[in-house]
DNA sequence: TCGCATACTGAACGATTGTTCAGTATGGTG
DNA sequence: CACCATACTGAACAATCGTTCAGTATGCGA
């Protein structure tokens, strides 16, 4: 099919399910060797070691998340429901069904090491300009502390994805599939326009 | 000081705080027993193993919390601020500073384990009551998926607990700190009220 | 055809893991 | 004092961990 080894492929995406589905630290070589139908040799041979197989499948992960925020970028001076609906569910949604790609941001973003934090500063940056863009454009109002609230907004976000398996169990519906995002956008769509809360009685 | 032995609270207070910091696969019995200065043997006599520590951790945990949150159902019908200043931030600001506990809840929420679902479920269910109470008050619009809408409020409350450490060097305050809770809890409080989009010209 | 780089195997290594267990120290009860 | 339950120690155990390495297979340029 290409001039590229298979195996090294095999490798890698069995390495980012397995390290999605179970942690870094409960995955062994031999568990990605097999689960790849590689020896364990080959591992070392093409990574040099764990972490090194490791950085490379953030560093295809991360490469993958930069290719579908490019044309999100694009899409600045764009509706504003896209960013209400909320912006990493607008770029999981592009996955197939049953991708470990959300699993293994929970790692990523968690784990505490630098290719999370790099992601979140990017996404944080990206998330900060649309809304200024929205707040320039009369879609947003105006706020005391932009920056508190790009990052409001974008943590409430990524909320969702880190905690959808609670989710599911309390309200019956999973907001990382289909039904379940479209309910979930609903509501957040709804808080975020008409508020939630009634102030009590003052003149404003 | 008093008749129960100091080895076993030791160990107790040795994995939580070890346990938080570096998640449970990542701490050996060996770090633990030197950490609480006794023995590996003495683990393995008061606890079985080290997954009886970790349920005895858990439980230790979660009685903490379950004593936490009585006086707050207590408060149900008390002012709206509460809530929206932030369930569990709320929660967590009686604790003492640079306390293990949100690192561990952080691992409890993320681990899948029995016990953190347990926990989720419970506060859900307290967040539901309370918005409930606070829309018959008056207090809180009325919504079309209260379910969802509760679940929104929990999530995002948990989110900042969850991504503090992003949120701090994104923004510069922490939210788990004094000033940073205040800063963080005056945003979720305005999106809360005023809302944060403006809805595209419609006729209500 | 020779030579060499690359892909790949699998046994072996030392280190670390959780667990077991025989043995010591202690303090209250008969 | 004798007895025994309990707290506690630390060496030893088998299993598993990541890594190393000598050796085989393959295919391409000289």
């Amino acid at each position: 099919m290409s001039t590229t080894p298979a195996g090294r492929e095999r490798i890698v995406d069995a390495a980012l399910r397995l390290f999605a589905e179970r942690g870094h630290d409960a995955v062994s070589v031999r568990d990605i060797a097999a689960a790849a139908n590689v020896s364990v040799g080959l591992i070392a041979h093409h990574f040099g070691s764990k972490d090194g197989l490791r950085r490379e499948v953030d560093a295809q992960v991360i490469g993958l998340f930069d290719g579908m925020t490019d044309p999100a970028l694009a899409a600045t001076s764009g509706p504003a429901a896209h960013v209400a609906d909320g912006f990493a569910g607008m770029l999981l949604q592009q996955l197939p069904p049953g991708s470990p790609i959300p699993a293994y941001l929970r790692r990523l973003l968690l784990s505490g090491d630098p290719a999370g934090r790099a992601l979140f500063q990017r996404w944080y940056t990206l998330s900060t300009s649309l809304l200024e863009g929205m707040t320039a454009a009369g879609a947003a109002r105006a706020s005391a502390d932009p920056e508190a609230r790009a990052a409001f907004l974008m943590v409430n976000d990524l909320a969702m994805i880190l905690l959808h398996e609670h989710i599911a169990s309390a309200i019956g519906t999973d907001p990382l599939e289909p039904d379940g995002a479209a309910r979930w956008a609903a509501g957040a769509v709804d808080a975020y326009t008409h508020g939630i809360f009634i102030p009590t009685e003052e003149t404003p």
